[in-house]
DNA sequence: CCTCCGTTAACCGAATCGGTCAATATGATG
DNA sequence: CATCATATTGACCGATTCGGTTAACGGAGG
């Protein structure tokens, strides 16, 4: 990649970064056309070929870029330092929500990017993957104390269902097309709320 | 469309129908090419030709089935029969599933016909989904009796949360690619479990 | 042998693809 | 104004792919 590219302003910068996750986001690797992104950023394909060598190296750029941003993010947020479940829940989520409302394709992206088939990128992904596999936060389930639940509750089936909820709430919103962040904050604030009422266990003596 | 196509053997014209909803779930109208749905359907592009006319109207008559074999499993399951919340709720699920062992990627290119933009189509799309689109179970919620469930919960936000889980886990298996109906079938059967032991109110004198 | 018909190979013109490069626009400097 | 470096573009290339057509193949039945 053309490090010119970093001397760009930050705003240029995200927006053919953010050209570029859209249109990686909705179609395959092969049938992303690089004149599509260029046409999405506003400027000409042969610039964009100026600061990219070719589609690959754009596309793996995006890649790595996704990840670092979002490590970041994630760190930024202090998302790992929260013990609390719900707490970690919603630091997550606003962590996500923050990145969106830089990169609204960003998401679909990384996900699309991860199951990538074509042979000319996807040995690539996965190879990068390896770098970036977080410890995932599965560990989190084994810290529960059953003691701060309701009774009886399957507290790894509470935690799937918690994580496809959110999941299909941001479907729901990526399949409009329209990524509205504030909207999507709402609701999975709500989301939260819902799920403390729900699962958490009503001592006596506490407030509310 | 050739008439030709009924009297096809029922597996052959399903093979070709999957053909079509794979190829069209997974990339918009423009970019989906006949040559790509013919291989996928083990059939020359020229025979694709000869059963519809063009692209467009395989398109459309790959939305129209889509409608009516939807339908017509929906009314077999007996799933607007069911009045029990859970009861609907799992009815739906298994005659979702039933469709998609036909027919893999029906639900996925339901929806993206749905909010497909291309000029070509999207008009006529819209227009036929006028006549389809029934009056959805949102009615469902009103007749509730929130006796039935644990003290003081939303249940308009309980059923969007169960609504959720259930895309959101739907969506993971649309992203690996591989659609394990079995596997998928399981997972909701414990999530429709997991949701009466949670949220249905236990009173005196209940078994169990 | 012929005919019928499902199926195909070969082909067509147009469009699109990734990528190149000479030319132009822009802006700073002297 | 002239000069020069840099940012950006338009025009172009060869290869491929696209939707769609058509003549011909090949097997079954008469």
């Amino acid at each position: 990649m053309n490090p010119k590219f970093y001397f760009l302003p930050q705003e240029k910068q995200q927006t053919i970064l953010n050209a570029g996750f859209h249109v990686f986001s909705r179609n395959s690797y092969r049938k992303s056309p690089m004149s599509e992104i260029a046409d999405a950023a506003g400027i000409r394909k042969s610039l964009l070929f100026h600061y990219f060598r070719n589609k690959k190296e754009l596309y793996l750029f995006l890649w790595d870029t996704c990840a670092k941003i979002t490590v970041e993010e994630m760190e930024r947020s202090g998302t790992y330092e929260q013990t609390d479940l719900f707490g970690s829940m919603e630091y997550g989520m606003q962590a996500k929500l923050s990145l969106m409302r830089r990169y609204p394709d960003i998401g679909v992206f990384a996900v699309r990017a991860f199951y990538e088939k074509d042979p000319e990128v996807s040995s690539d992904i996965q190879r990068s993957m390896g770098r970036y596999l977080a410890v995932h936060a599965e560990k989190k389930l084994q810290k529960l104390d059953p003691e701060d639940f309701i009774s009886g509750i399957d507290l790894q089936m509470m935690y799937k269902e918690m994580y496809w909820a959110s999941e299909g709430c941001l479907w729901e919103y990526i399949q409009r097309g329209s990524m509205d962040t504030d909207a999507m904050e709402k609701d999975f604030h709500e989301l939260v709320d819902f799920w403390k009422k729900v699962y958490i266990r009503k001592r006596q003596g506490d407030k509310r």
